[in-house]
DNA sequence: CTGCGCTGTTACCTCGCGGTTACCATCGAA
DNA sequence: TTCGATGGTAACCGCGAGGTAACAGCGCAG
């Protein structure tokens, strides 16, 4: 499954980071950690994440600094992390405009549950279209339906339907993938971005395992398997989805 | 005599909470009294009540983040309590789906007549009664029949029958579950999704508790539990419930 | 206290997904 | 045409996700 979100942790302890990077990132978040302000905004250059994770205390410039900066410069979430003794700050780091907030020693799942809270609210506007927080019960429908040449793909079930209105089975590599098209028709992707977008991992030269992929979900898309025309080749360059 | 409904508050002021809490269980209502969205969430994991009532100006977790994650983990009725100044925030709070909304200072008695009516549209409406399970007999209501499979569902007494109108026993947990799936049909649902739909704590890797209430589910409802159709499997996503 | 039913944990097994390898087809440049 | 480069895909295989049996712990009724 992809991932649910980015998160930037910044604190100076290394086991702390680790540990960290570990646990949020066995529970499904994408997980950069640094270890102070420089770093934390090198980190920023590279990606904007949708929450940090930001420790009070820091050697060198201190943790609300930074919170003041961040709110300054971007729009994302941030969590405060604070030392034992320093609930007095509390407020403070609240009215800083914190999030949220939590203390050292912190269990990790009521830490995990904040960033996701936190996250949810982060995520709620802006990006693409996460479960809308409907009130009530939820009508039955999917989510989008999308067509795919003959076919129709349904975003919410993960599910692919024939001209027939028959089921086709995918699976979850198959539907990232159908998936990535979908989203940027008429554009001719590279193996690498085709594995980063769907999340996998880098490319290395002579890594045959997307054109594996490739043909495996033109068997199931295509209508003549033979002569794709919904997934182009593109000679020495990549693939393009052309609806 | 039994209690005409339960309702959860969430205020920071302990002057408010007693207040509150003498006055609306007089009039009837089990009154929970909780000081902010940890304390709300802690409650929550013990009982759902029929209604929260909101201040919107917390310390930490605002009012409105802690509306979001009522709507979307909960089927309740919420009505939001705003400071003096703050009635521009009505329309915000509506739009997030309040159910009503009461300015401070307000006169109790107005307070009583908009919480009685959010309960009465939530227990007499399509929102559903977990909580009946605990708090005895609620007035007889028919009960939604649901159909799943082959089987039919009853909500309002937690009973499952099958083709033949014989009745399945369900534990709490299993119907819990079921439910859960009954009300987001073609959705995939992750294991962590699953946790806390069924109110049951937050989920962590290689925790296969989810599974195994999938396998006791599926030996009930399911025609032939080897070859699932009803609860289906999403690999490394999650299950899914298609009717 | 005792027995029982519910629920989570552990452990083991199974199976299918997805990657690697290898070989062939095809394309493009000489 | 020839030859290297590129892509298609058949076949194999390792691993990890998921099913579930068996056990343990717990709450509860008697």
């Amino acid at each position: 499954m992809s991932a649910i979100g980015r998160i930037l942790v910044v604190d100076d302890d290394p086991d702390i980071r680790d540990m960290l990077s570990e646990y949020l990132g066995l529970h499904g978040l994408e997980v950069t950690a640094v270890d102070g302000g420089a770093a934390m905004r090198d980190a920023l250059a590279q990606g904007i994440p949708d929450v940090v994770l930001l420790d009070l205390r820091l050697p060198g410039e201190d943790g609300l600094s930074l919170l003041r900066y961040l709110r300054e410069k971007h729009a994302l979430g941030v969590v405060m992390v604070t030392g034992a003794g320093e609930t007095v700050d509390r407020i403070v780091g609240l009215e800083m405009g914190a999030d949220d907030y939590i203390a050292k020693p912190f269990e990790p799942r009521e830490l995990l549950a904040r960033i996701k809270s936190v996250m949810r609210r982060v995520q709620g506007g802006s990006l693409s279209s996460i479960q809308t927080a409907t009130t009530g019960v939820r009508g039955g429908t999917g989510g989008d339906r999308v067509s795919v040449g003959a076919c129709s793909l349904d975003l919410g079930s993960h599910r692919l339907f024939d001209a027939q209105g028959e089921e086709m089975m995918l699976t979850a590599m198959e539907f990232d993938l159908l998936k990535v098209f979908v989203e940027h028709p008429n554009q001719v992707l590279s193996r690498d971005r085709l594995l980063t977008l769907t999340r996998n991992r880098e490319w290395e030269p002579f890594d045959r395992s997307i054109d594996i992929r490739i043909a495996r979900l033109r068997r199931k898309v295509e209508p003549d398997p033979e002569r794709p025309r919904l997934i182009r080749t593109v000679r020495s360059a990549g693939y393009m989805y052309v609806p």
